[in-house]
DNA sequence: ATTATCTATAGATCTATAGATAATGC
DNA sequence: ATTATCTATAGATCTATAGATAATGC
């Protein structure tokens, strides 16, 4: 078997990365615990080990999520060490990005789940909204909140795009709408420094 | 008990109408046959003679909901019949239709849900978003390709608009959304002949 | 001795089917 | 006679728990 409790803390490590990965894929309802355990090699019955309740891990996988997107974004940086939006935008409405999103954007992913859960995790996701206009309006000109509402129309673009290619799945409307959007917020980017 | 034919058509035509609000609001997966039976004070075991399968309610009811949001839009005309573009992003981006999923726009609701479900539902929900670029680009000037342009510039800003309002709930940071998206989008509607 | 994982299972829920019941409609 | 709905249940699946097993770690 093998379970040191170094293995333990790995193991409830894995459990959370494959979860925030296969729920952003299927939904949050969209895998089971026991094939989730399977997954990393184990059965189902250690499960509770390691967290509460099924909803225990959701919450720490959609952390997970959020806190893995923030470092996507914070590794988005030109030359001079600043965001580079440009690249964000280019990232974002990639078909790598819509083809994968199990390693990509947990707002996009999950928001229509999250917009069926309890208060607490709607709650959370708004903090986390919040967070990234704030962070993704450093990056346009103006006050305050000039630079919210640029933040606002660019990522509501954004995750507009990205919602309704995915319905569209792998097809030329997808790549129709992906394309479009990226030409369009291209004109709408502020002036690179 | 009561069932004449004409009542088979009518629990029919219930169950996919209740179907389509329900899915809506709770997602395809949301809601059980023996619940959506309940709901109109049937047992579960009478389902099969309306549907060969729980995928088939869905089809139906998704076709309704794509029939309904048609007349919804179709409905949305000015003193001169015409279509009236600024109705429209009103009812769109309101707190009722963030709050009301299951009497809204299909495609915010369940594009999710359908990225995940089989070729057979995104084939069709591509066809379905293919003819609201076209009805909705109608409303702008310039050639065909310009007019597809901002109908997609438009719907991805609304789609993406009430998906994350929808995310946040019923709160400050969901209304600042649709009330700031509402004023971008003003803004950038044709000029009313 | 402790504990991470495994085996086994309880209890709930879900889709689907079989056969009974009570109306309709020829 | 036909059939829309109901009762009952099979079979699958899911979350959660109990107790056994085989390692770790004092």
């Amino acid at each position: 078997m093998g379970h040191s409790r170094a293995d333990k803390a790995q193991t409830h490590e894995r459990l959370v990365e494959a979860a925030a990965t296969r729920f952003r894929e299927k939904g949050l309802d969209g895998i089971s615990l026991a094939d989730l355990m399977k997954e990393l090699g184990l059965t189902h019955g250690g499960f509770y080990k390691h967290f509460a309740s099924r909803d225990a891990l959701v919450a720490e996988a959609v952390e997970y999520a959020y806190t893995e997107g923030e470092r996507t974004v914070a590794g988005l940086v030109d030359d001079q060490g600043q965001f580079d939006l440009a690249r964000y935008v280019d990232f974002y409405l990639s078909d790598s990005h819509r083809d994968a999103p199990g390693s990509g954007c947990a707002i996009s992913a999950l928001s229509a789940d999250i917009s069926r859960r309890d208060e607490d995790t709607r709650s959370r996701y708004r903090q986390q909204l919040d967070g990234i206009f704030t962070r993704i309006g450093a990056s346009f000109p103006g006050d305050k909140a000039e630079q919210r509402k640029q933040a606002i129309a660019l990522m509501t673009r954004m995750y507009g795009a990205i919602l309704i290619a995915r319905g569209a799945g792998n097809s030329e409307l997808s790549n129709e709408i992906l394309q479009t959007v990226r030409e369009q917020l291209y004109a709408a980017l502020p002036n690179q420094a």
